[in-house]
DNA sequence: AGCTTATCTTGAATTGCATTCAAGATCATT
DNA sequence: AATGATCTTGAATGCAATTCAAGATAAGCT
């Protein structure tokens, strides 16, 4: 697709600045990271970052769309593990971004463009689920329902810090119950 | 306790402050209310209020206790109805500061007076819930476990806007569960 | 009643931030 | 080589929270 020279610098460049800004987004966090900040790690000057991302916004999701790529193509190798093991482990994951989780709800209100990847991170999600679910004989209805409650369950541990053996007394029971009780 | 004309018009002046301050928090949001929006509510100059509160995250816990004050007040009405109906009815009640939910854990990482207040406030919406089941006859572990999982849930549907009937599902469904693989 | 002190109130900074502007540099294409 | 598109940047702009120093006002004391 791409063959300039110009092309090619365009892309590395914006691989710079995202892995700058992931660093620090995750670091320190979305709010206390300032324009400045990543583009000074990225090499760049601060105005530097709009040519590429139209606001801090844009660039928050860029960094995102980057972390769940990476996230998925490990999630390809746990493919076969049990539903209650995935779980778990996509929670070690993410408990690296989970101040992210936070600042993707706090600006899904006030930007467009994160509330459109907050919405279709969401839909994600829950397919995966559903799909895991009705594999297991969980009516569709059941499994939606399910999917959605195991989305929030996960958001809350992520985003109020629980302790390992608790977390995954909550993920068992909550897999164990949504099933048998279908 | 307080009886000088300086205490008191000190309290009716915070009640204007704080009365501003909620108003504007609930209908603009935090981030989108400025200081000198609250001042000019308030009718007084932007750093008056920092007389009264150390910065703005200390005016954000003043409308909280504001709020949940009226809350309680209001709940005690609600004392003998079942459970899921005190759900749904605090889901409903909570439904108009929903942003408030998303700017406290927002907040929670940056200032140490709202971390403070979110663990108090759940704390307190822990035991609450926990009494009700145990009174169920639930045990005390299995309470716990619900008592998490259902603060995360609440939690999850007021900041994703799920329609009315798929909320309702979800509330009976989860304490339906809860009850039964106790 | 005066004097002194603690309690407020404020106008005018200060600082830090995201974002924009206008002007220049660099490259691709003809 | 000429032209236009693509970047890059230094210098604004504007808005936010917060602080400072100086002035008002009331309380408590003699």
């Amino acid at each position: 697709m791409a063959k300039n020279k110009r092309d090619i610098e365009r892309q590395v460049k914006q691989e710079e600045i995202e892995a700058a800004a992931t660093r620090l987004f995750v670091e320190r966090g979305y709010d206390a990271t300032s324009m400045a900040q990543v583009a000074e790690q990225a090499g760049v000057a601060p105005n530097t970052l709009y040519w590429y991302y139209k606001n801090k916004d844009e660039m928050l999701v860029a960094t995102l769309n980057r972390l769940v790529g990476k996230g998925l193509s490990e999630y390809a190798q746990m493919a076969d593990q049990p539903l209650d093991t995935q779980l778990l482990w996509l929670l070690g994951q993410f408990e690296q971004f989970s101040a992210l989780v936070t600042t993707v709800h706090a600006r899904v209100e006030h930007a467009a463009t994160v509330r459109e990847w907050h919405a279709n991170f969401h839909m994600m999600l829950d397919q995966l689920m559903i799909a895991r679910l009705q594999a297991q004989g969980v009516t569709a209805e059941q499994a939606g329902l399910l999917a959605t409650v195991t989305g929030f369950v996960v958001e809350g541990l992520l985003s109020h810090a629980t302790p390992q053996p608790q977390r995954e007394a909550i993920v068992q029971w909550l897999l164990r119950a949504g099933v048998q009780t279908a």
